[in-house]
DNA sequence: GTATACTTTGCAAACGATTGCAATACAAAG
DNA sequence: CTTTGTATTGCAATCGTTTGCAAAGTATAC
């Protein structure tokens, strides 16, 4: 690889000058800076990023910790995250926890020793102990809270958005409405299902914790809760379901087809986060939709402001609104014979 | 931060010998390095990764490339390289370049100064020129091929995947037999198409231009394809057509359903790459699956071999096997009134 | 002419680790 | 007691930049 040196040589001037043509350009007269630039140029010469944020203590870098890129709403806060930083010439690190707080730990571990400027992370529900790891570096919470207090976060307003689905089925006529919920010591499965008591209380109804069944937040926990919950008799069961997140309302279809229970006929279904299979299942899933590609981009443009303009006094927390779309899963409940 | 000097004072050595506790534990004294360790853990220091790479020449880390990560195989891809390279600690620098060969030049050259040891890319119509720019880093090729000659490439065995998925059609009674195709500048979109053909001369059907449509990689690259595709006269018209990715695939369902054609009766699909949709729409399709995870956790481990062990004479090529998976967008063609 | 200010450059010391080489200590062998 | 070998440690140079400080050069004002 070649180095400030041999451009120095070549140009005739101190590798101090050389240096200067690329960050301080101003400190150097004009004509030498285009020759040495020039000269680095055709050598292909670029500084070492290493040795630069080793004498900086600035590495140009951030770190992701995100629980699934598998989850396409993951994969879009990812992209969004990327393409802030891209455009401010910033690398990302990247990595998975699978919601596994030693993962998480781990990542952090490794992060760490890159020297990262700062770090956006979803947490994991052990993220309060994780965090003391990685020290002053400045961190903002993406998604999802830790519960670290004076933390910054950035999420979408998930009371909100759960209020609007679940109106939205009480409008319908709805009484007996149950929610799938992720599990509950993650800050989104939470508020979603205060969201939904929210509801329930403006339409009248009284919550049953009977009917709201939580599990592990993928397809095929939301199968099972599903099951759990459908498998009653048929005045008993729900007519209609409030599904706490993408990965979980494909298990909750899976679980209603296995019951052979028609969608909307004989059960409306509302989900949170909006997918391609969404709008491609016919019936199509009116679900809650989260603009994540923004928040992530936010997220990261918020922590690049911060890092380059120093740190406020205040936390940092912004909600973005959620956006309800209703397509054809939802119905007016099956009209019941008295028994 | 805390460094060297300060666990190398508090344990009463010089740092050299708090470096090597780390590096070459056997080259220290059992009493004194479980010391420098214990103090060291009792600090939380951890030896900065910058210095270090610097020192050594090795950054222990790898560049990523990849078209997407909003596609679900790709995200696959990425999750499946970060597994990888976390489980030897490696971290893995991601960019993306949505297709777009200027982004994957700015990746490159991005990824350049940070030092990794190795890259592993999904090379885009114009990687050739690029991958000039990175010297001789060690490069493998994931799930296409940019065309260099000698180059490391680890893919899918696209041409027989296509080739089962077509005879499975011209076996259920098929003989005008569509294809929409991506764009022909990518090596996978190539290959597709070669199996394509393969499968209909075993069946003795003539190759037909015109019932290939190509189009950019996306829903309305398929969409648009398949819309011109199948506007064409009943008798005309193909009972069946192939599609060479899994967003296209959704385009194609769409415009079936525009065209009011009912899946597999009016018109049998098979799609290459699997997906959550493809198992969750009614009738399920049927597709050419791909082991993404596995091959992209497979050229990570490649990757890393060669770098540490050193590398190998010849080019490194390995095919994976595709899965078909048959499922109910297919059903022999409807019978034809006679014209 | 001298004094003053401002540009432009170079020297050399950082940043925080790793490592070749030499020094020391200690044990075993003669 | 000397010699030889081995195990353990420290010194100091090194990786490729950046940057405080001082020196040199140039322009302006008196």
């Amino acid at each position: 690889m070649i180095d400030v040196d041999q451009v120095a040589n070549l140009a005739q001037v101190s590798r101090a000058t050389v240096s200067r043509a690329f960050t301080r350009p101003d400190l150097v007269n004009t004509k030498t800076r285009e020759r040495v630039l020039e000269i680095a140029n055709q050598l292909g010469y670029q500084p070492n990023q290493l040795a630069s944020a080793l004498r900086r203590g600035q590495s140009q870098s951030i770190g992701l910790i995100i629980s699934d890129v598998l989850n396409p709403g993951n994969a879009m806060l990812a992209k969004g995250v990327q393409d802030a930083a891209a455009k401010r010439d910033y690398t990302v690190f990247m990595f998975n926890t699978d919601e596994d707080s030693d993962k998480e730990r781990k990542a952090l571990e490794s992060l760490r020793s890159h020297m990262p400027q700062g770090l956006i992370i979803m947490p994991t529900a052990g993220a309060q102990e994780n965090l003391g790891l990685i020290g002053n570096l400045p961190v903002i919470e993406l998604d999802r809270a830790s519960g670290l207090k004076g933390a910054h976060t950035i999420m979408v307003d998930n009371i909100g958005g759960s209020r609007t689905a679940v109106q939205h089925l009480t409008s319908l006529g709805h009484k007996r409405i149950g929610m799938i919920a992720g599990s509950l010591d993650i800050s989104t499965a939470v508020e979603r299902h205060t969201g939904y008591k929210e509801a329930l209380a403006e339409a009248g109804i009284t919550y049953r914790d009977d009917l709201v069944q939580t599990g592990n937040h993928r397809e095929d926990g939301g199968r099972l809760a599903t099951h759990n919950l459908l498998s009653r008799p048929e005045g008993e069961r729900p007519t209609a379901l409030f599904v706490g997140n993408n990965e979980m309302t494909i298990g909750a279809i899976f679980a209603a087809r296995d019951l052979g229970l028609v969608i909307p006929a004989d059960l409306s279904i509302v989900g949170f986060d909006d997918s391609r299979w969404a709008k491609l299942l016919q019936p199509s899933i009116t679900v809650v939709a989260q603009p994540a590609y923004e928040l992530a981009y936010l997220a990261c443009e918020t922590l690049l402001d911060r890092l380059e303009r120093g740190r406020t006094q205040k936390p940092i927390q912004i909600r973005l609104a959620t956006n309800f779309i209703q397509r054809f899963s939802t119905a007016p409940p099956p009209i019941q014979v008295l028994s």
